[in-house]
RNA sequence: GGGGAUGUAGCUCAAUUGGUUAGAGUGCCGGCCUGUCACGCCGGAGGUUGCGGGUUCAAGUCCCGUCAUCCUCGCCA
């Protein structure tokens, strides 16, 4: 056996305590903070552990030079602090290491900023340094989190009996969906591998397989333009199961989400987890991931609305469209800035305005004031819920999602402005029975609200006879066995019954205008394996980049990702996308074309790129 | 693809109406200091005001373009 080197640690930055009192230790870290008195000399050395405070007198530190960030390995005594000079701040705060030897492993240049738990420095300096950012605590923390969080998610699945299987990451292009990344094949000139955008397929196909209970933390990636809750490569607790409907799905993630809140973070999740259809959601909340932890409901006012003069709202009836309406509570004393900046909110989404109220008996104030009916306050109070001191506020459209969409938004903003969400609080919700189709206008056609392996509620599918090129036609009507976990306005992940029969697959295909042709093109071997005895199966997938974020009470899910990308999808660490060299680019038949080529020169050729 | 914000010392920021040599805090370096832990005191170094162009006697400041980062709408089965 080899023998242990000398300068290797006997014990962690943070575990020494009073009890160790008189040990000889050997310790090993990184150089945190250096206080020197002349004749004595302080050094803190912080590992992922902790800090432990280190002693040098005056001939051990003799001439040594110490800079921030230097490893160190340091031999000493432990002895406890004179009660006077204890750190009640620090867990190693009883005792500090009087060195008689300290030994430099590695020397650090002057980092760009300080190893501080509380930095703030912007994100492109942190995202460039990552490795750097990565030595603070805070950051550590979370990463700790993150792994503990899904090895206890994990040791849920496994309870169950589900087999954690691993699905390919070279796969194939898929024709609906996000945009796939691409990779170019070496042996196939000309062919192209996809990365998945999830194991959608490969776990139905595992399904077939009689694997019955499958898990899989699993990377998934889309080209598409980013947000700080998305990623264009993310990872997903994905999960399929056999011989079950909805509610065994339901059964199955309350419980990993049970023992996985417990296990990790000591927290009890309220089951039964609320089911709701997504009608209601939209009907109550404008929104398919309605925050649960306030109230402040919409309020269809379409029928007071259609009697009123005012034209903007019975106009927006008419046209078949919707008025509907929300209460702040005490949100009389609003200013008319404020209520200009709430807005703003609901124009965002397609609302041409916001329209308010500062209700009284008397008729109250504010723009609609005069559009209600003498003596017809006190009816719209109750419709609204309101009482006077509160402010009411509508938004009347044409279209029904613009008025759900906007008025659903402004509801989140206000609840996050006036503190109406308690972040250590998670209100879990199932929500159900999406459409199976949503008419497409700048497409011409439909497309699957989930995903086209979605069952729909109704195996026969309407047995044909739609003209499916009409955004009226009854297909719209379809409901679906899809479902979403919604956490506090989040939607975390989604799911469904899926599609176990090669027929109402066709179908479906075919609803989505995809022809025999390009079915056997791109989806040949999952048709081939729905007729070769699929049995009824139903899965789901969360995102767990966001549920760890939001167990921290994050809302950017960057810094539960070790290495993240930046807004424009480019790592500003190892400097990815880059060029390759000309050669690779030959072996994988590919030519850059001239626009591309163009747009580098002028990139390369300016001082910019090089800084 | 659209909208908004930001870009000044290593870092975080300031700089009046366009006007003298672009400042402060912090970090760093040097000196002093035997109980600090946000140590203290004294001194010092440190700037292509993102980049390019324009207006002007004069630009960190105004105009045009461009790049980067962040937020966001569209997009994300």
């Amino acid at each position: 056996m080899t023998e242990r080197a000398g300068w290797q640690r006997t014990h962690t930055c943070g575990a020494l305590r009073a009890s160790d009192e008189g040990s000889q230790v050997v310790l090993n870290g990184w150089v945190a903070a250096r206080r020197d008195h002349g004749g004595i000399y302080f050094l803190d050395l912080r590992d992922r552990y902790g800090v432990t405070q280190v002693v040098l007198a005056e001939e051990v530190a003799g001439d040594l030079k110490l800079a921030p960030e230097d490893v160190l390995c340091v031999r000493g005594t432990v002895r406890k602090r004179e009660e006077r000079n204890i750190n009640p701040n620090r867990e190693t705060g009883e005792v500090e290491l009087v060195a008689e030897s300290v030994e430099m492993l590695s020397g650090s240049k002057l980092p760009p900023f300080e190893i501080i738990d509380d930095l703030d420095t912007g994100v492109e300096l942190r995202l460039k340094h990552r490795f750097l950012d990565l030595r603070r605590a805070p950051l550590q923390q979370n990463l700790v989190h993150r792994s503990r969080f899904i090895n206890a998610m994990r040791r849920a699945f496994e309870a169950q009996d589900f087999v954690e299987v691993e699905t390919p990451i070279l796969t194939k292009a898929t024709p609906e969906g996000a945009r796939d990344y691409l990779v170019p094949s070496r042996v196939h000139p000309g062919e192209f591998y996809a990365l998945p955008q999830s194991p959608q397929i490969f776990k139905q196909l595992l399904m077939v397989s009689g694997l019955d209970r499958y898990f899989q933390v699993a990377r998934c990636f889309r080209d598409e333009d980013l947000r700080a809750d998305r990623q264009p490569e993310f990872t997903q607790l994905d999960m399929e199961m056999s011989f079950v409907e909805e509610e065994d799905v339901f059964a199955s993630w309350e419980q990993v989400l049970i023992d996985t809140f417990k296990d990790s973070m000591g927290y009890d999740v309220p089951t039964p987890i609320p089911r709701m259809p997504y009608k209601e959601a939209m009907e109550r909340f404008g929104i398919d991931k309605p925050d649960l932890r306030f109230e402040m409901e919409l309020v269809a006012l379409d029928d007071w609305a259609r009697a009123s003069d005012f034209q903007v709202f019975s106009g927006a009836v008419e046209a078949g469209g919707r008025v509907m309406g929300l209460t702040v509570k005490e949100g009389g004393s609003l200013s008319r800035k404020e209520i200009t900046a709430l807005e703003d909110v609901v124009k965002t989404y397609g609302a041409k305005g916001l329209a308010f109220w500062k209700p009284a008996l008397d008729g109250g104030a504010g723009p609609l004031a005069r559009f209600v009916p003498e003596g017809g306050a006190q009816e719209l109070m109750e419709l609204l819920g309101a009482t006077e001191g509160d402010l009411c506020l509508f938004v009347a459209d044409p279209r029904e999602r613009v008025v759900q969409r906007s008025l659903g938004e402004l509801r989140v903003h206000l609840g996050k402005q006036l503190g109406l969400t308690e972040p250590s609080e998670f209100r879990f919700l199932w929500v159900t029975h999406f459409p199976l189709f949503e008419w497409d206008d700048e497409a011409g056609r439909w497309f699957s609200t989930h995903h086209p392996f979605t069952a729909p509620a109704d195996w026969e599918l309407g047995g044909g006879g739609f003209d499916l090129s009409d955004p009226d036609s009854p297909i719209g009507d379809q409901m679906s066995r899809s479902y979403d976990l919604v956490m506090n306005g989040w939607e975390l992940g989604s799911g469904s019954v899926r599609i176990h029969r090669a027929d109402v697959q066709q179908r479906v295909f075919e609803v989505l205008g995809i022809g025999e042709e390009e079915q056997r093109q791109k989806f040949g071997f999952l048709l081939d394996a729905l007729s070769y005895g699929a049995p009824p199966h139903a899965g789901f997938a969360v995102g767990l980049d966001r549920l760890v974020a939001l167990t921290l009470g994050m809302d950017n899910i960057r810094d539960v990702i070790a290495f993240p990308k930046t807004a424009s999808a480019t790592d500003l660490m190892c400097d990815a996308p880059s060029t390759v060299e000309a050669y690779q680019l030959e072996d994988v038949h590919i030519d850059v074309s001239a626009r591309a080529k163009a747009a580098l020169e002028e990139a390369q050729s300016s001082p910019e790129a090089s800084s």
